[in-house]
Order: C-alpha cells, then sequence, then structure tokens
DNA sequence: GCATCAATCTAATATTCGCTAGAATAACAT
DNA sequence: ATGTTATTCTAGCGAATATTAGATTGATGC
C-alpha cells in the first residue's frame, strides 16, 4: 500500500524531473511559439543535434511533447497547450521566488514598459482601435502559428530595412518569444534610436492565453 | 549575452529540480497542510530525520519553503501559497498527460464518487445548508490551520470510537490530504461498512484553495 | 541500387543526486 | 556545567544525468 503512494509522487516528479533542465526549459519555450523540427530547435536553441534531440527524448518520454513525422524531418510539437501554461507557472513562480532571477530580468531591460496584469485588456482595446501597433517581431512562421490580436508581423531582423513600412505618429507596442527572449528588447531599442515611440511587452503568445486573453489564428 | 540567458532559464530549473523528486513533493504536499516540524515531516512521510532535512534544505535553497525556530524545534513552512497551487498545477499535468498516473489512481479509489469541477459549488451550498456533513478525517492541527468551509474534524484514526457523534440519516463527504492521500479513502470505506453513506471528495484544501473557492480558519 | 540528409541509438565521460551513517550545533532541562 | 533532544553538516557510495563522439536507422532523390 505504501509502494502505491510512493508510485503516485514518482509520476509526478517525472513532470518535474523533465522541467528540472534548463535546456529542456528553453526547448519547451521554442514550441510554445508552435510546432518545429529538431534542427530547428537546436539552432534556436544554440545547441547541439543530438543534444537537442536527446533533450526531446526526455520531455516525450514525460509526455509533455508529441512528434510526428514530414517526409525527411521529425516535428515536434507541445503535448498540450495546458504545457504552455505549465512553463508559465514555473517561470511566474521563480520569478517571485528567486531574487536572482529578478536581478538578473531588472538588468537586461532597463527602461522596459511594464505593460502587465491591469494593463493587457487596455492594450487589448487600444490596439483594436488602432491608437497602437502591435508588433510581431518573431520569425514569420511563428506569427503564423499563432499572434496576439491586431498584431503585425515584422521580424527582428528584418526591421532595420522595412522601417519604412512602420507609421511615426503612432506608438509602437513590440513582443516576442516572452519575458526571457530578447527579440522585443532589440527591436524597441532600434526603433527609439530611429525616433519612433516604442514600447516593450515582456508578454509572449504563451503568457497571454495563459490569462484568459484572445490568440489570432 | 548568450550567458545572461543561461542563466535565466537555469533559475527557472532551479525550481524545477525542487519539485524533481517524489519524497519533497511528499513533503510540499505535507507542508500544504500547515507548518510542521523536521521530525513531524519525517514521521508523515516515513522517511529518516536526516533525509527529510537534507531534502528540506533543497527546498529552502529553491526558496520555496521557509523556516522558523520554536524552541528546540526547527519548523517548516511554504514560502508563500502560490506553492501550493505549484504543487497542484504540477499534480493536474501529471494526471493529465501520465496514462500509469491515471491507471493507478483508478484503481486504488473504486467506487470514489467524483466531485470535482461544476459539483465543488454545489456542495458547498448543500453543506451551508446542511444536506451533507463535510468531514475533515485529517490530525486535527491541520484541521485547526484551514478547513474547507462547514467542515467538521473527526481524524481517521479515531473514526472508529466516536462514530456515535455522526448522524445516520445525513450524507457524509470525507475529504484529506488530496487526491494521493489514502486517509479519506478508508473513513468512506469503515463508513460504508457501517451503514452511513458516506463520498470520497479527493480534494484537498489546496485543491479547493487553488480553484478560487473560499478556505476557513 | 546508391548517396544524402535528418534524427536517433549506443557507448563513454564527468558530474550531480539520493541516501546512509557519524560528527557537530543549538536550544532546553537539570 | 552536563546531558538530552532536535536538527544540520560532512563524508562516502551507488545510481542517475548531461554531454560528446561514433555507429545506425528512415526517408528522399538520383
Amino acid at each position: 500500500m505504501n509502494q502505491i503512494k510512493d508510485f503516485l509522487y514518482e509520476q509526478v516528479a517525472r513532470i518535474g524531473k523533465a522541467v528540472a533542465s534548463p535546456k529542456r526549459l528553453q526547448l519547451i519555450e521554442l514550441l510554445c511559439q508552435g510546432e518545429k523540427s529538431v534542427e530547428l530547435l537546436a539552432t534556436q536553441a544554440e545547441i547541439s543535434v543530438k543534444l537537442a534531440s536527446a533533450h526531446l527524448k526526455e520531455l516525450r518520454l514525460a509526455r509533455l511533447v508529441e512528434t510526428r513525422r514530414d517526409g525527411k524531418y521529425v516535428v515536434y510539437r507541445l503535448a498540450s497547450t495546458s504545457v504552455a501554461d505549465l512553463w508559465v507557472t514555473l517561470r511566474s513562480e521563480a520569478e517571485e521566488r528567486l531574487v536572482e532571477l529578478q536581478v538578473a530580468l531588472a538588468n537586461i531591460v532597463e527602461h522596459r514598459e511594464e505593460l502587465k496584469g491591469l494593463d493587457r485588456k487596455a492594450l487589448l482595446k487600444k490596439a483594436a482601435a488602432g491608437e497602437v501597433l502591435v508588433l510581431d517581431v518573431r520569425p514569420s512562421d511563428e506569427y503564423a502559428t499563432a499572434h496576439l490580436p491586431h498584431a503585425r508581423s515584422l521580424p527582428v531582423d528584418e526591421l532595420k530595412r522595412r522601417l519604412a513600412e512602420l507609421p511615426k505618429d503612432t506608438p509602437v507596442v513590440a513582443y516576442c518569444r516572452g519575458p526571457f527572449c530578447l527579440m522585443a528588447k532589440d527591436a524597441v531599442e532600434l526603433l527609439r534610436k530611429k525616433g519612433y515611440r516604442a514600447f516593450h511587452l515582456t508578454d509572449g503568445v504563451a503568457e497571454w492565453r495563459a490569462h484568459g486573453l484572445p490568440i489570432e489564428q
């Protein structure tokens, strides 16, 4: 009877073990943006394909991700959006508990506009009314999978040469994969240097959805 | 710049590592019932004091628990109720994803009455109206710390000799520490054998609170 | 068939983790 | 002080993990 109880906790610990590795957490965050091949995941997480494959196997054994084959490629995806919620929950808990993380986050985004909590719905309204331009600076395939309402896609590495597309008179709110992603930060810095009124939304699609707000496409 | 990103994920992984061990999860679940000394935690988790102390240290380094000294005793408590929420989230995710866990849970509680989701509010109403008797079968100090609304305390090991206190005509709903705790199951089995109409609520205080429902004391 | 590319499996490494047992603290009782 | 009780620290051992390199499998295109 005691063995049974131990077994129960062990199963939950399987999920815990899966999220106990920084690399695996990064892979989960990437998969929150949409399904991806092993090679792409390895590139974006800046690790070797072999290592990515090994970590993805662990995630698959914990049933957090699933695979399908597409020709030569094996494509990984989250097993459910609840896995994205788990990532958001874990990250929030870490941000809440660990001073080291709070300090590190405060250092990288000095002048970040805190567009959190109560502001989300206000932002949604303003975006709908065209009072702000919500800019998705992730790669365009991630935008295609899912993006914030009324958002326009303009990947950060195309931003410099496509600056002309942006209106000078409307404030821009840039977002990317989430609080740990630096693409929106870079975009905001560039835009401000060029004289735009730009703000940084630290939410990604996963955070937005986890707070019960709508997502497009 | 890449080192900074790695550092961020590593911090979240600290929380992950803390919840990657079955023993530590069990300790967290026990602490969800209220603050406890090392010795009590060791006894209730059925591990040695030394091992409990080591695991608690890990939890403290991840800032999930805090301590205070009370005379000879060191008393551990959760750093915040959000840690209890994290435990509920993790357990739910495991229940949702891992078939092995689903099977194990189905086996131990054969005829369990599923009093979940939509039923919680209905139960609350019935309890308020006195149509059911909500029975808290945990040790009485855990009841004293926090319990479900309108619940009466009757620890499972006193149940047999205090049976007379229960009304024969009102249905009884027994609960304990949560879905992994077997005390309510045992209580229901005993009560049914004695001719009472008894049901098993798999929620504990943490689950109840995580679903946004009120808690007494 | 054969060459190619993507991904995994296997083997081997260093490191970390879980657990046990013995020594060391910290508060209390006498 | 001295002994007692509760807890932590230290050391050590076997098991599990992260990472890398080499061999292997699966699907595609010629």
